[in-house]
RNA sequence: GCCGGCGUAGCUCAGUGGUAGAGCAACGGUUUCGUAAACCGUAGGCCGAGGGUUCGAAUCCCCCCGCCGGCUCCA
């Protein structure tokens, strides 16, 4: 899916549109499997509904899809009917055809296809001839990458229609677009299935709701997340730890509040560039458009940059880090909420850090430590850089000069770390570019978490200044940069990340102690009672019920360690240790258990796994 | 926001025009048990909201709201 679809590969089909197994790689056969499986998808709409105007069947990570505008929306029993005929046709071993015409004839062949004219629009730019694929009845303007014969397309299934805007453009028609899973084996188009399944139980939604971590609320509103007293607990330890490593690093934490005057945005650049996400002003008259006004803050740049104003500052005092851990409030379109990852009050571990132009590279890269810093401690390892660059489009205002030494440092300082990253043009934020970090949840979605970004147009647009060493007063450059991104967001990729098997430090609940009759209740809540003391988070299972069934919920609610409690237990003054992988450790004192919980929780520790 | 699907008990789901059901969870009682489910009982619902059709609506229609998948947009 990484790759657009419209930029033409045309010339890129080297071996032709039509390749034998053998004359191919296997990871180039697939595709064209999926390819040449779009086709009969293309074939068989077109039979059903001979009016169609179908657009693009590229294939993709998982299989193929293809767009179709048609008179009336495909239901899941088209679906299964248009299955059917693809696996008809698919027996038929209709040949694959593919060969070049001038580009007249092309658009004489689709004259009555307007998507199709619009790509031969793109490609006749540099092209005098276009490929075209035929096979049965059916004829598709096509850059090629097919097997020879149906019959040697591997087996799929249709999934979905869902709408999708023609070229990604959302001022343009929306399509039906039909996606399918296609493999190369029966058991590899099963264990696809499988790890999807695998991925809904590790769901963040799913594993909130059975573990009780969080909740939505019609009533609350869509987006906004209600932290249940266990999620409260892993948000909170994410926090602790976030300040610590940042009060190490020199951050000094402000606090701003939550709303701000409309002029404020408007002098930051908000309310031009961002006010389709903020929420609408806050004031008496709706018809008024008074600056006094107030806005619930979608970001907390501004605020910070006006705070940093309340007094004069030298370039001796950078770099000046204001971290505040506050909730702001975005207006996320309906579509676009999901879960945790998408929510519409997000808490920013957001700072502020206020230098010279010199300081850039450094400070950049103290701030990517710090990420790695995070990102270790978590045991995430999976995630990627997008170095994003300001794009041809007017949006991007201001000082050119200064965007380009602000790029370069940032790529320099991503560099020095080792960092891998993309480019990408046109996605820097409105005030500079930026580095983001992303990674994917089960479901393979990505979300940006950790950015850096730089600012070169707002502490000039509100009067930020510092004293040079000169004496001379210049405008400071602004790291924003936040390295959970939001913490409702990085809670939701946790929980998917652990599979909701929080290491002890986050775990909600860390043991439970487990008495197998009454008679050991007095010594599990001693040692419950004795271990909270030392600052862990223990509860006694004091249930009428038997310890097997205390040891099914137990484990159902993931608890790191259980410490079950019987006679033996009681009267060597200990606990059987059950670890959270099933393993016994059996029985052990109630120093050693203190001391062994207690370590792992002073290193957040991975364990227990 | 757009396209499609879906909203019945805390959760998973039956119920297709005629008096709202099951399992698990919860709660009460009995049981006091050695590493993933003891037994009995009780309670729990404006069937997402509003409007309409009908003698009668969980069920049919309209319109909102929410959720899911995708598209577009972003921490």
């Amino acid at each position: 899916m990484a790759e657009d679809p419209f930029d033409g590969a045309i010339d890129a089909v080297g071996t032709g549109g039509v390749a034998a197994q053998d004359e191919v790689d296997a990871d180039e056969w697939l595709r064209r499997m999926r390819h040449s499986a779009a086709h009969v998808l293309a074939q068989v709409v077109l039979q059903m509904f001979p009016d169609a105007k179908f657009a693009i069947g590229p294939p993709i990570e998982t299989g193929f899809y293809y767009d179709f505008d048609l008179p009336r929306p495909l239901t899941p029993e088209d679906l299964s009917t248009i299955q059917k005929r693809m696996r008809k046709e698919m027996g038929r071993n209709h040949a694959f055809d593919w060969r070049e015409i001038p580009v007249a004839d092309a658009r004489e062949m689709f004259a009555d296809q307007p998507f199709k004219q619009e790509l031969i629009d793109q490609f006749s730019a540099d092209a005098e001839q276009l490929g075209i694929c035929t096979h049965a009845e059916f004829t598709d303007l096509c850059q090629g990458g097919h097997v020879e014969s149906t019959r040697q397309i591997g087996p799929f299934r249709l999934t979905n229609v869902a709408g999708a805007y023609w070229r990604g453009d959302e001022t343009r028609p929306q399509l039906q677009r039909v996606y399918g899973a296609l493999f190369a084996t029966r058991e590899e188009l099963d264990a696809h299935f499988q790890r999807i399944e695998e991925a809904q139980r590790r769901d963040h939604r799913k594993l909130g709701r059975d573990l009780g971590l969080f909740a939505f609320s019609e009533l609350v509103g869509a987006g906004v997340p209600l932290l249940l007293p266990d999620g409260a607990i892993i948000r909170q330890e994410m926090e602790r730890l976030i300040r610590e490593l940042q009060e190490a690093r020199g951050y000094q934490e402000v606090w701003t509040g939550h709303v701000a005057r409309g002029e404020l945005f408007r002098r930051s650049g908000h309310l031009e560039n961002y006010a389709d996400v903020m929420y609408p002003a806050m004031r008496e008259d709706p018809d008024d458009e008074d600056p006094e006004a107030y806005y619930l803050k979608p970001m907390n740049c501004p605020v910070h940059m006006t705070l940093y104003n309340h007094t004069l500052h030298s370039y001796r005092e950078f770099p000046l880090r204001y971290a505040e851990y506050t909730t702001l409030y975005r207006y996320e379109k309906s579509g676009q909420l999901s879960g945790l990852t998408r929510v519409r009050s997000l808490t920013q571990d957001d700072c502020h850090i206020f230098i010279t132009p010199e300081q850039i590279s450094d400070e950049v890269s103290r701030v990517l430590e710090l990420v790695q810093t995070l990102f270790e401690t978590y045991g995430m390892p999976n995630f990627r850089y997008e170095l994003s660059l300001p794009g041809e489009s007017g949006k991007y205002v201001d000082d050119p000069g200064a965007w380009q030494t602000a790029v370069t440092a940032l790529r320099s300082a991503l560099d020095s770390a080792g960092i891998d990253y993309v480019e990408q043009e046109g996605e820097a934020a409105f005030y500079g570019p930026k580095a983001d970090l992303f990674v994917s949840d089960a479901m393979g979605r990505e979300w940006q978490l950790s950015t850096i970004q730089l600012d070169l147009i707002q502490p000039a647009r509100l009067g930020c200044v510092y004293v040079a060493e000169d004496g001379e007063r210049r405008t400071p450059v602004v790291i924003h940069r936040a390295i959970h991104g939001s913490f409702e967001r990085f809670l939701g990729i946790l929980i998917e990340h652990y599979a909701g098997n929080f290491p002890l430090w986050l775990a909600p609940v860390q043991a439970r102690c487990i008495p197998i009759a009454d008679r050991h209740l007095d010594w599990a809540r001693e040692v419950a009672a004795d271990l909270r003391a030392a600052g862990l988070r223990v509860d006694v299972d004091d249930g009428n019920e038997r310890m097997q069934a205390k040891i099914r919920n137990g484990q159902k609610r993931k608890i790191p360690y259980l410490l079950v409690i019987g006679d033996r237990e009681v009267d060597a003054r200990a606990a059987a240790v059950r670890v959270r992988s099933g393993d016994d450790l059996g029985a052990k004192s109630l120093d050693e258990i203190r001391a062994l919980l207690s370590d792992l929780r002073r290193r957040r520790a991975a364990e227990p796994a």
